[in-house]
DNA sequence: CTAAGTGTTGAGTAT
DNA sequence: TATACTCAACACTTA
């Protein structure tokens, strides 16, 4: 009996990297033996698709972690390998297992085996949903029932985003004897965060300035809502994409790992904003909505991260050229706007969103027409803040693949930048050989006449590329391009919905309601609540079965816990 | 049924 | 320096 009682009560941080509105770490909080656990997954951090500075925000927010959990007289435990490997060890030692739910498809994956092993041990598993403002259950009605932004703007209610959670008051201090347990298990473990040599990463390939961690997440937001003038203004369109201190508030990153919990953002936003404030889509709140919304149609739509298979994905005959995609990914398109956000890109790890426009379009419908996946790749390396929702639904909306369609809207790689930069300091910044050139130069430098070339100290040719394309050749040729495959994709349904017709000619027009019935609108939904359950169910049929529990456990566990907080409130 | 309006963030030119 | 118009024209909703 002795050893029942030495049995851990797991907490396991993945992307949830706080303390504060943690519902997870707060229950687990009142049990007996608390082990709080990160682990470090080869297929994360040894992978060649990761890139060092995210590594290296991942660590900080570690160490972070580890020292707020320190002043509980708490520890983070570094556990490395593969989390079915460590569980398959470690279940027999544990009486609970807490976590927070993830939508990405590796991790619901990795998430149901880690489960069905520890069941089998009769370990309890409690799973909890704070990554995103919806409910789990809200947030797959929502992407079965948004076409647009516009549809989940009616979606979204105030009344559906729970109110932040305090940080616990106390933690238990560690097990005393998990050092020889986890020995014992052969489990490979740290009660230190690791520096990035450890885990042999070049630390001179850490060059990003924003520091990870929930510390730091915190006190950009306060700082960031000090200025309440600056909150309520805020439209994103307006906001600079080349200034050389960000415009925007730089909090993607720790929302990605969870360092803040869009939660707590949207509920401080909210206290700050006023009646005058802008509002959504481009107000501070409809950027969290804008997350919420991309969250929601990757949670529901297959294959969300590939063209092929993808119901919401143009088809469209992209090319991959790998000498072109590593000219872009390396800066090295002679295009300085260009060369400059993907200079920024592997230093900073981060650009602005509308830098992020320019040259996800430049690569595939504008100019250079290659393929989403591979930019969508790039970005995913290097990103701090690359999230699966949110890159892939931004590339597609770039390629006019899906959410977007107006493809004669093109970002010119001269012309867009200079708007907001005339004389071409975040060129200067990012592209440093071309520092000396006068403004009038800057984002053409090949047209400069070889005299200014020499005296700038940089021939075009040699110390920076000549363009890689006749942008405006290439560009009209793309528009064409784009118009053909508007063109015959629009064909393609005209035949379809014929086809449709003449199969069952007499009810053509039964026909054209049921298929008018599968694309339901957001007003459908709203005006029979009957008919939303019935869909709730509809679409519950055909989801995996596993993933489907895990939605239903969690909406009424949400719904007891707001309840529950309701009650407390009133005491 | 048709026309007009809308969609987070275009460019180039004229006034 | 700011605003309006034109370019060429998708997908979808509303009047």
């Amino acid at each position: 009996m002795e050893t029942i009682s030495k049995k851990f009560t797991i907490y396991w941080f993945r992307k949830c990297q706080r303390i504060h509105d943690n519902k997870g770490l707060l229950d687990s909080s009142i049990q007996k033996n608390l082990l709080p656990i990160f682990i470090l997954d080869p297929w994360f951090i040894k992978s060649d698709k990761t890139g060092t500075n995210r590594i290296k925000f991942l660590l900080e927010s570690l160490s972070d972690l580890n020292a707020n959990l320190k002043t509980y007289n708490s520890n983070l435990i570094i556990l490395y390998g593969n989390p079915s490997d460590i569980f398959e060890k470690l279940a027999k030692h544990s009486e609970n297992l807490y976590f927070e739910l993830d939508t990405e498809p590796y991790a619901l994956d990795r998430d149901r085996k880690v489960q069905k092993i520890c069941e089998k041990e009769g370990v309890q598993v409690h799973r909890n949903a704070g990554h995103t403002l919806l409910k789990l259950a809200d947030l797959a009605q929502a992407g079965e029932s948004c076409k647009n932004m516009g549809d989940f703007l009616q979606f979204i209610k105030e009344s559906m985003i729970d109110k932040p959670l305090e940080k616990p008051d106390d933690l238990p201090s560690l097990p005393a004897d998990y050092e020889k347990i986890l020995k014992s298990l052969k489990i490979e473990y740290s009660n230190q965060v690791p520096s990035l040599s450890e885990i042999d990463r070049n630390e001179n390939e850490a060059t990003a300035s924003l520091k990870g961690g929930e510390t730091e997440a915190l006190n950009i937001m306060n700082d960031y809502l000090k200025d309440k003038k600056k909150v309520n203004n805020f439209s994103k369109p307006f906001t600079s994409p080349n200034s050389l201190k960000p415009s925007t508030t730089t909090l993607s990153p720790y929302l990605k790992f969870g360092c803040l919990s869009p939660r707590l953002f949207y509920h401080n936003l909210k206290k700050v904003m006023d009646r005058n404030a802008t509002q959504p889509p481009v107000s501070l709140v409809g950027q969290l909505f804008w997350r919420e919304f991309f969250y929601s149609k990757s949670y529901t739509v297959k294959n969300f991260d590939k063209m092929v298979g993808n119901p919401i994905c143009k088809q469209m005959n992209w090319e991959r050229n790998e000498e072109i995609i590593r000219k872009w990914e390396m800066g090295q398109t002679g295009f300085p706007a260009i060369d400059a956000v993907m200079n920024q890109l592997r230093q900073e790890g981060w650009m602005h969103h509308l830098g992020r426009h320019l040259v996800a379009c430049f690569l595939t419908r504008g100019h250079l027409y290659q393929h989403w996946e591979a930019g969508r790749d790039v970005f995913d390396k290097y990103l701090l803040d690359a999230d699966y929702a949110l890159n892939n639904a931004n590339w597609m909306w770039l390629s006019c693949s899906s959410f977007f369609s107006q493809y004669w809207k093109v970002y010119s790689p001269i012309s867009f930048f200079q708007k907001t930069d005339k004389n071409g300091d975040f060129i200067r910044k990012y592209v440093p050989q071309l520092k000396h050139y006068p403004a009038e130069f800057i984002y053409e430098p090949h047209k400069a006449p070889i005299m200014v070339q020499k005296r700038c100290k940089c021939i075009i040719g040699e110390d920076y590329p000549l363009p890689i394309i006749d942008y405006k050749k290439e560009g009209a040729i793309n528009m064409q391009r784009m118009k053909q495959v508007f063109a015959d994709s629009k064909d393609q349904s005209i035949k379809e919905e014929k086809k449709s017709i003449s199969v069952t000619p007499k009810k053509g027009k039964v026909v054209k309601e049921e298929s008018k019935s599968n694309t339901k609108t957001i007003k459908d939904f709203m005006s029979d609540k009957n008919q939303v359950k019935k869909a709730a169910e509809e679409w519950a049929l055909g989801e995996d079965q596993n993933i489907q529990n895990d939605k239903k456990a969690i909406h009424s566990n949400q719904n007891l816990s707001s309840k529950s907080r309701k009650k407390s409130l009133k005491q």
